[in-house]
DNA sequence: GCAAAATTGTTAGTGTACAAATGGATTTTG
DNA sequence: CAAAATCCATTTGTACACTAACAATTTTGC
């Protein structure tokens, strides 16, 4: 008797929003890796905030991409064994490491900003444009 | 010289759709593990489908919810650690394994299912009513 | 001025995610 | 009917993401 799917059910999981929108972040994510393969949005969110901010404690840059302490530690790891991101300790502050991002850091930082967009336009592209600008703005209201 | 922050770099970070997406999800995460901290929305899509579908193999059971082969492996594992879902080997093809959900599951899953409304009302709830609507439609055709 | 509170970075543990490689079973095709 | 292609499930490796707990170090509040 409960051989035989009950209808109901997945009805009601493709109605979920957080079911819907995992399935918009993957394909986004593999649009991403398509176009920059050697570095995940995280790592580049985070190489961009660098740049963008100058010098920040590990913490910071966290708070400035809304990742965790735990979470963002893993990041600088892996951009500092790139080579992108450089640390030193902060004299005021003995807790504190400050982060730079290097040469290479930033040279990476400014040739992939530009792909950012066509990311972004590609993973908008079944949307018309006023149908994009609508989206943005309500999608920005939910975070 | 390289010291102060350059301007124009923030900005693009906050323009790119997968940056805001990613924190909407967050914000959705948070409500989800709030209403259901037993189960990670991952688990719940999974039981809810395997109730759904009545009886299918791993594999099928990963396509139906959108997920890998080697992630939809780690989830059953969980789920059956859990007791909400049993396996079968299937007399017929050698290769697939037959899941099915347990009486607990089923259980489960019909004590749940209501929450998942209030679940996605929560996340949806900046928006209003028609934009609610319009947003799901947008989102639909992104995935 | 000193104990309590807060912050910084770290580690450990759990749970997604995907790519790639493996091995076994089944189906297709030549 | 054998070889090739496909499919299923698993394993390994890398990368988020969050919780919780921790030590070291400021900062604060009385």
């Amino acid at each position: 008797m409960d051989q035989q799917p009950s209808k109901d059910a997945k009805y009601v999981l493709d109605q979920q929003v957080g079911f819907i929108m995992r399935q918009a972040n993957q394909r986004h994510l593999a649009i991403f890796s398509r176009h920059i393969p050697d570095l995940t949005p995280m790592q580049f969110a985070a190489l961009a905030q660098l740049c963008a901010l100058g010098r920040v404690s590990q913490n910071a840059l966290g708070r400035a991409t809304a990742m965790d302490a735990a979470t963002i530690k893993g990041v600088v790891d892996r951009l500092r064994r790139r080579g992108y991101v450089a640390s030193s300790p902060d004299p005021d502050d003995q807790r504190r490491v400050h982060l730079t991002a290097t040469t290479e850091g930033l040279a990476a930082f400014r040739a992939l900003a530009p792909l950012a967009h066509e990311i972004t336009a590609e993973t908008l592209a079944p949307l018309g444009e006023a149908e994009q600008t609508e989206f943005l703005h309500l999608l920005s209201k939910l975070r």
